[in-house]
DNA sequence: GATTAAAGGATAAAGATTATATTTTAAGTT
DNA sequence: AACTTAAAATATAATCTTTATCCTTTAATC
């Protein structure tokens, strides 16, 4: 069962419907940009303004309930807070697929001699998925 | 001697003077934005047009003389093309340094059990510098 | 059920990027 | 060195993209 409520509401956000359907679309779909996803708001909310996608999507990342995924020439995709992890993009058919990767070690490595404070690190892997080759 | 008219002639690009002046801005800072670049050139050249930098920076990435980098919370920086590194983000002053990662070590451990044929790697590592701590 | 701060919706405003039209120029050719 | 021309620069309009504002609605608390 998933519990967006109790999960919304942790992370000190209004449990509204619109934030529910957010919160579905992004479990369902994995990551997803901001104009997908306010497309497929449209369908369970016909009158949902954008600026609720956009005030949404700014205050869950301010509050770490999702986070955001740069992604190299394309736009930026979001996804539920989940435990770290890198992510694959294929360059041809645009889609991101989580994959775990122990950046930690290659970071730590670094740490040693650096007087650089890490706090995270993101890795994005682009090529080409199994479906397009 | 950095002869830039040259190298942009090696990628097929007109060495104009806007360009040469981009050319060094990036040379000398690293790092940088649109918007810093857009400051700096109006310092040259009174009368650019930001258009200009924006076709340009395209026409620069497409003809990879320069590559972008997506800083998480921030804005994208550009710097001229050079050997495969990774990037060390200040949280706080939002400095860019250029890091040497052995990305390749890691990404190919992957590569074995998956059928995802990976192109490159992008990996940027946020912290506090060393000024800021 | 009443209260209220927060959130949603509609729309304007602001910011960022691209397109268009015209002028200027880099680079090759005579 | 002047001639030619496609490409680039400039100015500005047009098109996104994101944020702000104002008013209405509602989730959460009592
Ligand atoms: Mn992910
Ligand atoms: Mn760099
Ligand atoms: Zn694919
Ligand atoms: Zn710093």
């Amino acid at each position: 069962m998933n519990n967006f409520t109790d999960e919304l509401r942790r992370h000190n956000l209004k449990a509204t419907p619109q934030r529910l359907a957010i919160s579905s679309a992004l479990h369902n779909y994995g990551h997803v940009s901001i104009d997908t996803l306010y497309e497929m708001m449209l369908g369970e909310f016909a009158s949902i303004s954008l600026a609720t996608i956009y005030k949404n999507i700014n205050i869950m990342l301010e509050n770490s309930y999702i986070q955001e995924v740069k992604i190299p020439q394309n736009k930026t995709v979001y996804e539920l807070t989940k435990s770290s992890h890198s992510h694959l993009v294929c360059v041809d058919c645009k889609s991101v697929e989580d994959v775990s990767v122990d950046v930690d070690e290659i970071v730590n490595k670094l740490n040693l001699d650096d007087t650089f404070l890490i706090s995270k690190a993101d890795l994005v892997i682009s090529g080409v998925c199994k479906n397009c080759n």
